[in-house]
DNA sequence: GGATATTGATCAGTATGCTGACTATCAGTA
DNA sequence: TACTGATAGTCAGCATACTGATCAATATCC
């Protein structure tokens, strides 16, 4: 009777499982990484859009990369931040296409291109700044101070741990 | 003199910063965020390739989800895991496609579709549970199990405080 | 009961990320 | 020096993710 009449005012939460055959996913480190990445990526870009700029987290390490790295070729941007090879190329696209960034042939090695910032690019970097922290605040803003520097330091460990096992790891500059 | 001959032997490191003008990217969540998922990724996909599957992480979740809740609506599916309901058109496809799942329409509301998963896709996620289980641990294998547990808390705690800052939040399978 | 708002699903377009392949070039060696 | 292997960059193809739009169907409100 009550089943009844409930099922007729809210129809049908019939599927739903009231146990996980499975682990939870709130017990999957995989999970859990997933949706702090997901969050992260949409403050860094609510925070930056907001200040009038349309760059994405990815657009913006390659570019602070470059700027502390002038005539570094893409290789070694790629590995100095554990971005693809192969798409770094597209970020790299972008970059010079907004003015960004230049890519010029190397006089050293002519398969590789020396990457260099624009003053566009240093002006950009150099307003944007303030929103880059502020959304790196606010995604840790569930956190104390001092659980957000755990976190953080959890992190760095598991990846240095990890870092060989995904195909684009960290790389120094130097060999 | 030594500086010269250092340079001499070791051929022009001449673009690597020694000081880096903007945050390290060590201290960005951001890029932690990233580079986790990254690994996470990789974890996942060898283990459960090793094992013999083609399946994602994302169509694994999507997979292990519509099981526990049969008949489930899209809608509900991406809010159990968090997924935008863009993507989950194209992960359910894919799902679909490999024979995995069913997507039939459902008899309540003929906009929604009601999804089902299908012998061969149970067959499959009871097969790949130790994979997954596996990627689980490697994925934290440079943490003691208290720093893992730690870890966990502490993305939990943070993605909770930050679940409405992503277009995909995670939502009860109850409105 | 009819206008209005909302919702489920999909689509086009863009940006990561990856696999695997390919070209051009460079480096080391027999 | 010719051969071999490695390396820098790119490309095609696929799978997430997202923005913003559209369509059909349902809910809501007057």
């Amino acid at each position: 009777m009550l089943t009844i009449s409930i099922l007729v005012n809210h129809p049908a939460p019939s599927f739903v499982a009231t146990e996980n055959p499975v682990k939870d996913n709130n017990d999957m480190p995989g999970h859990l990484a997933r949706r702090f990445q997901q969050i992260a990526v949409a403050v860094f870009l609510a925070e930056v859009g907001d200040a009038g700029f349309d760059l994405t987290p990815v657009q913006y390490a390659a570019l602070a990369t470059i700027k502390a790295n002038p005539g570094l070729d893409q290789v070694t941007l790629a590995g100095l931040i554990a971005y693809d090879r192969t798409t770094i190329t597209g970020v790299v696209d972008r970059l010079v296409q907004k003015g960004l960034a230049e890519r010029r042939a190397s006089s050293r090695d002519r398969r590789a291109r020396e990457l260099e910032i624009t003053d566009e690019g240093r002006r950009t970097l150099r307003k944007i700044t303030p929103a880059v922290e502020s959304a790196q605040r606010v995604m840790l803003r569930g956190l104390s101070a001092k659980e957000g520097e755990e976190l953080m330091r959890l992190l760095r460990k598991a990846i240095a741990a990890g870092n060989e096992l995904s195909r684009a790891p960290l790389r120094d500059a130097q060999a």
